[in-house]
RNA sequence: GGCGCGAUAGCAAAGCGGUUAUGCACCGGAUUGCAAAUCCGUGUAGGUCGGUUCGACUCCGGCUCGCGCCUCCA
């Protein structure tokens, strides 16, 4: 029995889909104007965790992660660069891409781009209109009567007037409340062609906001089950999705309301203003991507996760453990699960309690140390197979071990290792055991640690 | 100012009203030519002050400290 958090109502809850064995899942992506940061990654990590659960709960996913393709920064950039639009955004998705597939992060059944939608945000603002919701400020951009739709304020437990309260600057425009936001903006004459589009409301773009609407209704309907994000989309951007969607439609919009935590780096928020802005790619300059993914799953999806060196360090030496573990199994062998066994057990009921990783993480290595202490092969299978529900131990232990710690440090060559590992061979044959020693430290000296064994000496790097 | 979250051992991080979390690091032992890996074992916790309870890290309240959101943001 699954039970989710529900940034909704606050409260754990047992999950049950709209329709039975079928689940919808929308995921706010990422907006393409620069490579994907850790804060991505993270929201990428923790829903395809979550789905890949659900498919083990033998539910039917459609998972929807949405790209946003147009908007100001997405202008300012290509402007800047002198190239167009969509050239930006589609070098930009190809590298997200590249990073999701590093990370292991499985590929959406949807990933729809908000300029392919934009028929669909034009007809859900004709809609809002007609309900008197929507009205055109003097500037021409449409927006978003916030005051008329009663539950405005409810997913991030503010009322509106607690929330214009605590207006920090007051923005000054023509909207009739600045708690109003924009549907349809006006285009600006030194925008390129390429982001307008015509509309009953003049030639211009959608805004962000209507965006999510639109392409979670056309691909899951207007009642769907799971909606998730960054902790900082709860507010406003999913308190405006609730707004349009269920003023648009009159009925409930997301059954569940799912935020995973913040990344920060050296205890500090991630910020430009700071320079620490680390991309997945810096990263993976360093660390092997599952050490990454490992890491990210090691802490409680809805908690903060703090990004630093020492941390990945920390992490790649578990995550070593968990392969030395299963260095008899390939791959290709890995077994079925057996949930019936106290080891399958502990991992579902973990994983079943708002998909506690960490729980069943250390389910992983109470069994791997199980599996190690009684040399049980079908036990170390199952270390296998288990972590590959969270999408981890998927490679041969030996590729893993012997990878180093990243591609800039590429270390001593393997053909190297190996005329040295047969040097040391020989010198320990002929019982020079000051000679083999000399060569194993020669080798440490460089990140490289022997282990004999009766098949002879393997080694992996530190 | 408003709303909300957190404080667990050297580091990271969970569950749990009473019984070993787990990983890394550290120490002792087994094993090894020496190592590594592995196993066995010891130690190191629950910000602070009160309350509830037979019993609290776990529930309640005060305090201190840290953090997030209220503005584009994953």
């Amino acid at each position: 029995m699954l039970t989710i958090y529900n940034t909704f109502s606050r409260s754990k809850e047992v999950f049950r889909p709209i329709e039975p064995g079928r689940v919808g899942v929308y995921v706010c992506g990422m907006t393409v104007y620069d490579y994907c940061h850790l804060g991505h990654a993270r929201v990428m990590v923790v829903f395809d965790m979550v789905v890949r659960w659900l498919r083990v709960c033998a539910y039917e996913v459609c998972y929807v992660r949405n790209i946003t393709d147009i908007d100001d920064k997405i202008i300012r950039r290509a402007q800047e660069n002198g190239e167009s639009i969509r050239s930006l955004t589609d070098r930009f998705i190809a590298a997200m891409h590249e990073d999701a597939d590093a990370l292991g992060v499985l590929r959406p059944d949807f990933e729809p781009r908000a300029t392919d939608y934009v028929a669909d945000m034009q007809a859900l603002i004709s809609k809002l209109e007609g309900k008197g919701l929507a009205y055109a400020a003097a500037s021409g951009d449409m927006c978003y009567a916030v005051r008329r739709f009663p539950a405005y304020g409810h997913l991030s437990g503010k009322s509106v007037d607690e929330l214009r309260a605590g207006e920090r600057v007051s923005i000054a425009d023509d909207k009739n409340d600045p708690l109003d936001f924009v549907l349809w903006k006006q285009a600006k004459i030194d925008e390129p062609d390429e982001a307008k589009w015509d509309s009953p409301w003049g030639r211009g773009r959608p805004g962000w906001h209507i965006e999510c609407s639109a392409m979670s209704s056309r691909l899951l309907g207007c009642h769907f089950d799971i909606h998730g994000g960054g902790q900082d989309l709860q507010f406003p951007h999913h308190e405006n999705e609730i707004a349009q969607s269920e003023g648009a439609y009159g009925s409930r919009f997301v059954n569940v309301w799912m935020h995973n935590g913040f990344v920060r780096v050296d205890d500090e928020k991630m910020a430009k203003s700071l320079g620490n802005f680390t991309t997945i790619r810096d990263v993976l300059g360093k660390y092997d991507p599952e050490v990454v993914r490992f890491f990210m799953l090691r802490a409680h999806y809805r908690g903060p996760l703090n990004y630093s060196g020492v941390h990945l360090d920390d992490a790649r030496q578990a995550l070593t453990r968990l392969y030395n573990a299963v260095k008899a199994v390939p791959v290709r062998e890995t077994p079925e699960i057996d949930w019936s066994s106290v080891w399958g057990e502990r991992f579902r009921t973990a994983m079943d309690e708002d998909f506690n990783t960490v729980e069943a993480l250390a389910v992983l290595f109470d069994l791997a140390n199980e599996a190690n202490r009684i040399g049980d092969i079908g036990l170390a299978g199952q270390v296998r197979a288990l972590a590959q529900v969270l999408g981890l131990l998927g490679r041969e232990a030996g590729e893993f071990l012997q990878s180093g710690t990243g591609s800039e440090v590429l270390g001593l060559d393997v053909d190297v290792i190996k005329t040295r590992i047969a040097a040391r061979a020989a010198a320990r044959k002929a019982r020079d055991f000051t000679e083999a020693d000399r060569l194993r430290a020669e080798l440490l000296a460089e990140g490289i640690v022997l282990e004999d064994g009766p098949q002879g000496t393997d080694w992996r790097r530190v």
